[in-house]
RNA sequence: GGCGGUGUAGCUCAGUCGGUUAGAGCAGCGGAAUCAUAAUCCGCGUGUCGGGGGUUCGAAUCCCUCCACCGCUACCA
């Protein structure tokens, strides 16, 4: 059995969860995770937050809570968003919460060291006295050597976009102390990405088949890997492995060294819960698992060339990624979705007003698949009227309702004079059929909501073609089989939606009287004539009700 | 400044390893039907494929250049 292992890009708990990062990536992997499920296939789904790092104690010491508290906060926040959405998990742990991340961060570092991919050195860095301790680059701020402006970061001029060197910053300031840092030398290890690029990544990368928007990403990146600093100056990290002695007291492993090793401690951490504490092994480093990486554009460096020189340099037979879907970014009305406030809107408020199944559909429907793409109010009213209420929703209603009046409530049954000519008419006369699950396996999310849509519309057509309305009075026995033949396509509507609009389609598997739930049915392709009618004749319908109300759009909003 | 993206029908976008009359959905117009949340079905698109130049038998699709809009700039998908 296909098994597949899907990670979520690790949200860097320093804020609120927006559309952006939700169309971008957590959506798409939860809606790929089901329609893999539903496809038979093994998956596992792993997610959580990025918790260590500058920006963290930053942001925490401004906001004056201890960084382990900020940043339960936001992870608490997070969880609370995935709920709203209808976005799940097998786990979604935390870097600085879970048990075993530690102690396999450095178990990653000792084995690239002793495989010689780490290199170290010392450097010269700006340290406080009077905090006793070396200065990340964003605590410094200083005068500009390029065009004087005196409120420069220690990293970027914000006036005049100078990348800065830290040390050549004029009169530099602890942003912290207030106090003018010293320079002092430190020690400090780096990733050898030259010699695992040259040794072995670099020719995986071109030999591997990439999503045409990340092909086009990675192309640039390998010319110049620089090696890069794994180490920092600080308290709120993961303490670097005893094995290193003294010259590792008072660091910690730079949070993008640690962070996507997460994916892997948070498996570990699950199996652990599970009671098959060894079980992580056959997801990361069996060769049957397809690992991917469901990531924001911004993310790719890191997925393509970074981690998998990680996985790869540690030489403990850690699979490398098959596929990384990178998103493009969504914006709101051109505007970029702000995790500071601002034009961010409340996530659980909106679904709450559009229901969360209208929300994931026009997501889906308008993701950033291979360029930038953006939220518009007027086209999610115009989506989930026209693709929900209209095509799909008035379909289950035309045809429930019409069972409820002439049929006695119940699923009809398909006389065998008619069932011939029904199948060949509604599988392949009203239109073609497009599988969904295929177009998400492809990654094709909006191509995927499009076919739900178009599929429902092949019903509808099938409905107008038969008018067992006139039928019922012409040719009663013809038309109650139309109307059996339409149950059935709303079953395969109801587990075409299910990936997408998981509690919709719940709701229309209830409304013809099936019992469980649609998400163990399974959606092996497309309908075949031979087999594609499951239903018992007879049963019950459930109670018929509208499945998607008609939206308007707001006062103000265009 | 650097890097990158986008510019195709009113709107949102497909299509582009060069090759028949450039496509879809929505909106709009006309018609049919009346079971249904006035929901459906059928028919209707001559658009300088941002401008200019080049390569080619042939370019929306490759190259150069210009214009417009936008994003990123190191960790916010």
């Amino acid at each position: 059995m296909p098994r597949t292992l899907v990670t979520s890009a690790l949200l860097y708990a320093n804020g609120p969860l927006h559309f952006g990062h939700i169309a971008g990536c957590y959506l798409p992997s939860d809606i790929y995770t089901r329609a893999l499920r539903m496809a038979g296939d093994e998956v596992l789904a792993v997610s959580g937050s990025d918790d260590h790092g500058v920006a963290i104690t930053l942001a925490a010491e401004t906001a004056g809570e201890e960084p382990a508290a900020y940043v339960a906060r936001w992870h608490a926040k997070m969880r609370e968003t995935f709920a709203a959405l209808d976005i799940q998990y097998d786990i979604v742990s935390g870097t600085s919460s879970c048990p075993p991340h530690a102690d396999l961060s450095r178990e990653f570092f000792e084995l690239l060291n002793q495989n010689g991919y780490l290199v170290r050195r010392a450097a010269d860095q700006l340290y406080c006295e009077s905090d006793k301790r070396f200065l990340a680059d964003r605590y410094i701020e200083g005068t500009c050597y390029e065009c004087g402006y005196e409120a420069a970061r220690g990293d970027e001029c914000p006036n005049c976009g100078t990348w800065i060197d830290p040390l050549k910053l004029k009169n530099p300031k602890s942003k912290l102390s207030g106090e003018t840092p010293v320079r002092r030398s430190t020690t400090h290890w780096y990733l050898d990405l030259p010699k695992l690029r040259d040794e072995k990544i670099g020719a995986w990368i071109k030999e591997h088949s990439w999503k045409s928007n990340v092909a086009a990403f990675i192309e640039n990146l390998l010319k110049d890997v620089p090696e890069r600093a794994i180490t920092r100056d600080m308290e709120w990290g993961v303490k670097l492995p005893s094995s290193v002695g003294e010259a590792g007291d008072g660091k910690v492993l730079y949070v993008w060294f640690d962070a996507p090793i997460g994916y892997i401690s948070f498996t570990k951490e699950l199996m652990e819960e599970r009671g098959t504490p060894d079980a992580w092994k056959d997801w990361w480093q069996g060769e049957d698992t397809n690992l991917v990486h469901f990531i924001g554009k911004d993310n790719i460096p890191f997925h393509c060339l970074v981690f998998p020189s990680m996985l790869y340099g540690t030489k403990d037979g850690y699979v490398l990624p098959a596929e990384v879907p990178a998103n493009e970014f969504y914006h709101l009305k051109g505007g970029k979705f702000s995790t500071s406030g601002g034009n961010a809107f409340d996530i659980q408020a909106f679904v709450d007003s559009y229901g969360v199944d209208a929300t994931r559909f026009y997501l889906c429907s308008s993701m950033p698949e291979t360029a930038d793409s953006e939220f518009s109010m007027e086209l999610f009213i115009g989506t989930a009227n026209s693709s929900l209420a209209d095509t799909i929703g008035n379909l289950a209603q035309r045809v429930l309702k019409f069972i409820g009046k002439n049929a006695e409530g119940v699923i009809p049954e398909v006389h065998e004079d008619h069932r011939e000519e029904m199948d060949r008419i509604i599988l392949t006369e009203c239109g073609t059929l497009e599988d969904p699950v295929e177009h998400i396996r492809q990654f094709r999310f909006r191509r995927a909501a499009e076919a739900i849509t178009q599929n429902a519309a092949a019903g509808n057509r099938f409905v107008d073609m038969m008018a067992p309305w006139t039928l019922r009075k012409e040719d009663p026995v013809k038309a109650l089989s139309s109307l059996a033949t339409l149950c059935e396509w709303l079953s395969w509507t109801a587990r075409w939606m299910a990936p997408v609009m998981p509690s919709k389609a719940q709701q229309l598997w209830t409304m013809l009287g099936q019992e469980g739930s649609i998400h163990d049915q399974l959606a092996p392709g497309l309908p075949e004539a031979a087999t594609w009618r499951t239903l018992t004749p007879g049963t019950p319908l459930g109670e018929v009700t509208a499945l998607f109300p008609k939206l308007e759009l707001p006062e103000g909003e265009a």
